[in-house]
DNA sequence: CTGAAAGCGCTTACAG
DNA sequence: CTGAAAGCGCTTACAG
């Protein structure tokens, strides 16, 4: 079957092609009477522009990027993507724009993907996700001159982005633990090289120090349940007396910690009280129950594409703000009771 | 700064685009010298061709489309999305193709993703992931003409696809379970529109008949953890006495159903024996470490994009098969002891 | 407001 | 083997 193009609705409306193209574009310098008659020919043909024509006449793919790594156990579990695409995905949507996903295996495979998304073409703009510190994705964005938004960037992030507050909700929970007698909080950071893994425990950091507490242990974690795993071994290998509670910068860690906690015989929340950061689903099914903060990974992931739709209308967006990441009260925390010796 | 066309590069190699165009696409009628010239005059001015002109000339989209459902559980949890991501990208990269992902809110926002992503010509053809009995997306191809592969179909499915055998691995767990004493097996059925559950659920019906044994209860429940807990309540709350080992359809439901059995004083395996299916990382951590079935998401994703690329070539491809899904041996089962009255 | 024409950057017959 | 030309399906100045 012939696929009915430009060329078919003018000729069955009885106008020019560039009459049909303004008509269907919303665009100024068409009769109210000729736009309906362009309008119903279309309907009438079950005319759907071709997205070639226009990707070629107007400078445009009519797509935008996402590269993601490829660490199977992140992706496997990692909570996050699921909604950030969807929220893309819902904003996109509505301007006929489309998502391509791609993988990469290392971060310089990552540059790669970047350039090549750029050189051949393929989309309009990407978004740069899980920023890491002194990100080498700005500079190669800013030379390819490719538009492109962050994710929870630095203060003093060069490009356009989206921010989601993440340190109220740290705070309130850290404020719990005081509440309830904690004095030596420890942290299970994440992987150093992340912004978002400094950020939480600058927070962590800032809070102590506001409140005269000393800084109790930081355990580097993976980003995963093994992490957890690995950082529960690690903290009851160290000397002296454990810390009462722990603030985790990752709910799927948390979990891993606290189940290899509890199989050596660390009551949790009783002998030491956790929280972490995310608020995935899993955390309401475990025993005990995560107490966490709920970020909006579909929000961000909504505002991030329309920021870069912006950009890449060649506007310079603001700097877009989705509500706060709000604590999630469940049941790992408890009263602060003596530490075992 | 002005982008290099294929223009430039016929200038500064002083042949015809058309030869320029042969050359870099290893097309036969340019003689070895001046295929080296071009390849040389490209090199140096760092032309890479546009996927816009390629597209509307060469009538394709090198893009292939991938609609996956938004609810948000299922995207958040299953581990299957990300290797099979993986695997698709690890094929389409070499052949110049990329994945454009959509997420659909519902069965009929589905189809209208298809038929939009083919009227507007965005992608060559489409990957049918999670088919339903009689699933309206085949007749939907059909009917638009659009290229593509399915997943793990039933018998006399009419288009291309790819099959990794599930059989034998779902065999092997329930042999095992027979050979610890196990005489009625119950199973945790998933979703029954999939055909992906009621295959799971004909292997355990099959393979129970063989042997004479009589159906142990059969609980349907969604793939999530949360389904899980509630077929667990379920199961308790039937009369009679309970199965003495379960198979289920999922790894994510069955773990659920696991922590909700024990939760209710049931011992696994002790009391009651759990296999899954998936052999999702989780599974790995969790008390009793869980006795599944591991599948290939990699490797299918990777055939059903190969596959795929055939059939966008013009091709009538043989169907792909992986090797099949082998069981992982852990935790989860235990010899069959009195009921519990 | 309306339409004829050029042009986006390629591929593909088709002459030479 | 090599090159001039048409054409893919649109958008966008530019005349009328």
């Amino acid at each position: 079957m012939k696929r009915v193009t430009i060329v078919d609705v003018a000729k069955h409306a009885g106008v020019a092609i560039s009459s049909v193209s303004s008509a269907l574009n919303d665009r100024p310098g068409v009769s109210e009477a000729t736009r309906q008659r362009i309008m119903q020919a279309a309907q009438e043909l079950g005319y759907v522009a071709s997205l070639r024509g226009k990707a070629l006449s107007g400078r445009k793919a009519y797509a935008i990027g996402l590269v993601v790594h490829r660490d199977p156990e992140v992706f496997e579990l990692d909570p996050f993507f699921g909604a950030f695409i969807g929220g893309i995905e819902e904003m996109l949507d509505r301007s006929g724009f489309a998502l391509v996903l791609q993988s990469s295996a290392t971060p310089e495979d990552d540059l790669e993907r970047y350039r090549r998304l750029s050189a051949d073409r393929r989309v309009d703009g990407v978004i740069l996700n899980e920023l890491t510190i002194d990100d080498p994705r700005v500079a190669l964005v800013q030379e390819l001159g490719l538009p492109a938004v962050g994710i929870n960037p630095d203060p003093g992030f060069p490009l356009p982005h989206v921010r989601q507050d993440h340190e109220s909700g740290i705070r309130d929970l850290l404020g719990a633990l005081t509440a309830a007698g904690h004095r030596t909080i420890g942290h299970l950071a994440g992987p150093g090289d992340y912004v978002h893994s400094r950020q939480r425990e600058r927070v962590w950091r800032g809070f102590l120090a506001e409140h005269d507490l000393t800084p109790g242990p930081v355990i580097d974690a993976a980003f995963t349940y093994e992490g957890g795993i690995a950082a529960a071994e690690t903290l009851l290998s160290l000397p002296g007396a454990l810390p009462t509670a722990m603030f985790c910068a990752n709910d799927l860690s948390a979990l891993g910690f606290i189940a290899e906690l509890q199989r050596r015989g660390v009551e949790v929340p009783a002998d030491l009280s956790v929280v972490g950061f995310d608020g995935i689903q899993l955390g309401e099914f475990v025993p005990p129950r995560l107490t966490s903060v709920r970020t909006s990974a579909r929000r961000v992931g909504h505002e991030a594409a329309r920021i870069l739709l912006e950009v890449i209308d060649g506007d310079s967006p603001e700097p877009a703000v989705v509500e706060a990441a709000t604590p999630v009260w469940r049941d790992s925390i408890a009263p602060a009771r003596a530490r075992r010796p």
